[in-house]
DNA sequence: CGAGAGTACTATAAAGTACTCTCGGTGCATTATT
């Protein structure tokens, strides 16, 4: 396959001229049959590189996700651009609408499958029938991320792709550091130098970066209601506590004319739902979300990102921040830190690892995980899928000092002297090229809001035609 | 883990000490009995 080639695929069957940055040399990696690893930044066309190679290879295209909304969002998008054999598995089809998608399975081009529901023997005995070409893992940071303590299906992927033998292997990212990218090459049990990895640079230029220290809560309060005054738009306030979301949210809509709502795991999917919907169509000004608000959100006018708490990574952070100024306008982010931040995520991260009296407990009584603690589950999990204790103690292990290192970077990003962009660079191990002309509080310490020059967006309005029930009722099935 | 709130104790009483309690994030999947 030639340049050419690929060119005119993508002018005849999706109607762009050329390609962008990252998207050329990762489909070439995948024409020369070698594992990829796209790190490429949210914007850089990411579902190009599993729809294309639909005309490049034969056989099934399986992409895993790990939110049934970011699923359906795919299909919709497929859909709408007229490719119908698309399927999609997971908790929101009923068990017939899953048999005869399962039955059917040989008629349809892509399947977009949570891991969860790829784990089911029955799933996976009907894919060793079938010959598959591609074999996506979307997001597929969520493998060192989220695969140890908290979605441990995301760790049976390596075995069900050595199993299932996919022609080709695509892992596709926004943001990982290179220590990242080796924990999802070895989680998913591949050898380093037989993967390709494609990156392009993590940075958002268009994003001012500022920190702003406070003596204590009632200040950070305080700051924060200042700040939202004097910038007046479109804006997530991030908050580690589904609680103080709610209440921050109540506070602020009382002391200022803003439009607000809370965003977290806490309420239910459709109050989620009619939320993210007004937010994205200008009917709120402000979000005050927990860390579940965020994959799947493109809007282009998000203004502002503000941290009430610490985050407990330099990775999620960017993740966080990185969904403003998607438009390419001004944005900023602003990380508002009280002496002591510090133990709220480190909380968040401390693993009660059981002692192994505890698992042999477990083992002689196996329907009482609650003997276990916390993360008791997650612990039966893996040893019912054959790992050794020794293996989970290592693995919870890793990931507890490996969760230490990325709060300690986080913590120096806060107390950096030196630029904060360099900074941040710095730990994605890349240079930095060109320094925006607003960089950050530490370039410019007497910087101002105003001398930004933030795009003003119109004032949340109520909008009456509303279009969404449709989907609603898709996401939630026949819940 | 660790901060903050609440309670009990002491035994001149008041205020300090020691203790216990509570709270804190992300989503798949939910089919079953002793």
């Amino acid at each position: 396959m030639t340049d050419d080639q690929l060119d005119q695929i993508l002018q005849n069957k999706f109607g762009f001229t050329s390609f962008r940055p990252g998207q050329k040399e990762t489909l070439q990696a995948l024409l020369a049959n070698q594992a990829t690893l796209a790190v490429l930044p949210t914007g850089s066309g990411k579902s190009l590189l599993f729809q294309l190679p639909a005309y490049l290879f034969k056989g099934l295209i399986v992409v895993i996700s790990p939110l049934i909304a970011l699923m359906q969002d795919q299909v919709d998008r497929l859909r709408a651009q007229g490719q119908f054999k698309v399927a999609l598995i997971n908790s929101a089809l009923s068990f017939t609408e899953r048999k005869q998608t399962l039955l059917q399975l040989d008629q349809y081009r892509f399947l977009f499958i949570s891991p969860e529901s790829l784990a089911n023997a029955q799933v996976q005995q009907r894919l060793q029938l079938m010959s598959i070409g591609l074999f996506v893992i979307d997001e597929a940071h969520c493998i060192s991320q989220w695969g140890p303590d908290f979605r441990p299906e995301y760790l049976l992927l390596k075995q069900i792709i050595q199993n299932l033998i996919p022609d080709h292997l695509l892992m596709l990212t926004a943001t990982a550091t290179p220590a990242v990218q080796n924990d999802i090459i070895n989680k998913l049990g591949l050898k380093k130098n037989t993967v390709k990895v494609i990156s392009r640079s993590v940075d958002r230029p268009n994003i001012f970066l500022a920190v702003k220290k406070v003596a204590d809560e009632e200040e950070k309060r305080a700051q924060l209601l200042h700040l939202l005054q004097q910038l007046k738009t479109s804006g997530v306030v991030y908050l580690s506590s589904r609680k103080l979301a709610s209440e921050m949210a109540a506070w602020v809509q009382e002391k200022s004319s803003l439009k607000v709502a809370a965003y977290h795991a806490g309420q239910n999917r459709r109050e989620r739902f009619v939320i993210q919907q007004q937010f994205m169509q200008g009917q709120l000004d402000v979000i005050f979300a927990t860390s579940a608000f965020g994959m799947g959100i493109d809007k282009g006018n998000i203004r502002f990102v503000i941290h009430y708490h610490l985050p407990g990574s330099l990775e999620a952070y960017w993740q966080e921040i990185g969904r403003a100024g998607r438009d390419g306008q001004a944005a900023i982010a602003i990380l508002l830190y009280a002496p002591g931040d510090e133990s709220l995520p480190a909380m968040l991260m401390s693993h009660e690892l059981p002692t192994d009296d505890q698992v042999q407990l477990w083992k002689k009584k196996p329907r009482q995980p609650q003997i276990m603690g916390p993360n008791g589950e997650v612990v039966a999990f893996y040893l019912e899928h054959g790992w050794s204790l020794k293996q989970v103690g290592q693995l919870f292990n890793q990931q507890y000092q490996q969760g230490l290192q990325c709060l300690y970077n986080m913590r120096g990003y806060v107390n950096t002297p030196t630029c904060r962009r360099e900074y941040v660079l710095r730990y994605f191990a890349e240079e930095m090229r060109s320094k925006p002309e607003n960089c950050c509080d530490i370039d410019q310490s007497h910087w101002s809001i105003d001398q930004l020059k933030l795009p003003q967006e119109k004032p949340a309005q109520m909008v009456m035609h509303d279009n969404w029930q449709q989907r609603l009722q898709r996401l939630l099935g026949s819940e």
